[in-house]
DNA sequence: GCTTGCCCTGACACCGGCGGCAATGTTTAG
DNA sequence: CTAAACATTGCCGCCGGTGTCAGGGCAAGC
């Protein structure tokens, strides 16, 4: 397989394939004119690359989820290298969830003192409080 | 009061007021040695543009906060255009939330996975589950 | 032979909020 | 007088995953 059609087939560009066996996490042979061969093996590969990215993953993460693929298993996450950055990971997002709430909490408490302060300085019937 | 001290009180560099001013948010008047000049007043826009920084804002997002002071408001949040930039703010942060909430689901639901599987193939007495 | 469609490498652009350096002028304290 | 501390403008670097262009080579149909 070319990496045209490797492309088409993972939903990405050929240049982002390029940088991912830049960077390791892709393999390939090379033909006789200097044009990359692709195993079939690699779409799973750069499936499961695309997936973790999406999630918020960046390509040093994902790294240890390539290699499980690679030993043979049907899941990149079952590695114990693979759990250790799920771990990290979910530890991540929970702190950025905590974080993030206290900041939803700093601009709600900003809008409602606003809008109360607005009612005060020119008051109307209703006010149109944001939800939550 | 010139950037250097301005910086200090602000907590923040004078290469950061330079940049702001580049960009509209600080002002300042110029000594006849070419020196920025700053107006006590600035202090307080600073520290507004830094707060707002901080809970995740961009400088244009920014932008109204400062003209509210500038306006002579007490708080940079009480005119329309900042309260339309909290609302959108808030409905962004609720979003990522969001998205964060289900990717933390995924990262869970894969580790429970990965660690049941472990667990089948080589059983132990106990078995530490992430958190939650 | 010509066109079309692949492929190759190498390299710049992006985004945003600065950090940091260079080269130079100003003020101030000793 | 001099050194230190401050100020100025201007420009490159960063981070990471791509888009995109330049300037080529290869393959295949007409």
């Amino acid at each position: 397989m070319r990496i045209g059609e490797l492309a088409r087939r993972a939903g990405t560009s050929a240049r982002t394939l390029r940088y991912y066996e830049e960077h390791g996490l892709v393999r390939s042979q090379r033909a006789a004119n200097g044009y990359r061969a692709f195993d079939e093996a690699e779409l799973r590969v750069v499936r499961e690359i695309r997936e973790l990215l999406a999630i918020g993953f960046d390509l040093d993460d994902i790294r240890p989820f390539v290699a499980c693929l690679r030993a043979g298993h049907e899941s990149g996450g079952v590695c114990p290298d693979s759990v250790a950055v799920l771990r990290r990971k979910l530890a991540e997002v929970d702190a950025y969830l905590g974080r993030l709430g206290e900041v939803r909490e700093q601009l709600h408490a900003q809008l409602t003192q606003a809008i109360a302060r607005r009612e005060k300085a020119c008051p109307r019937r209703s006010s149109p409080l944001p939800r939550s």
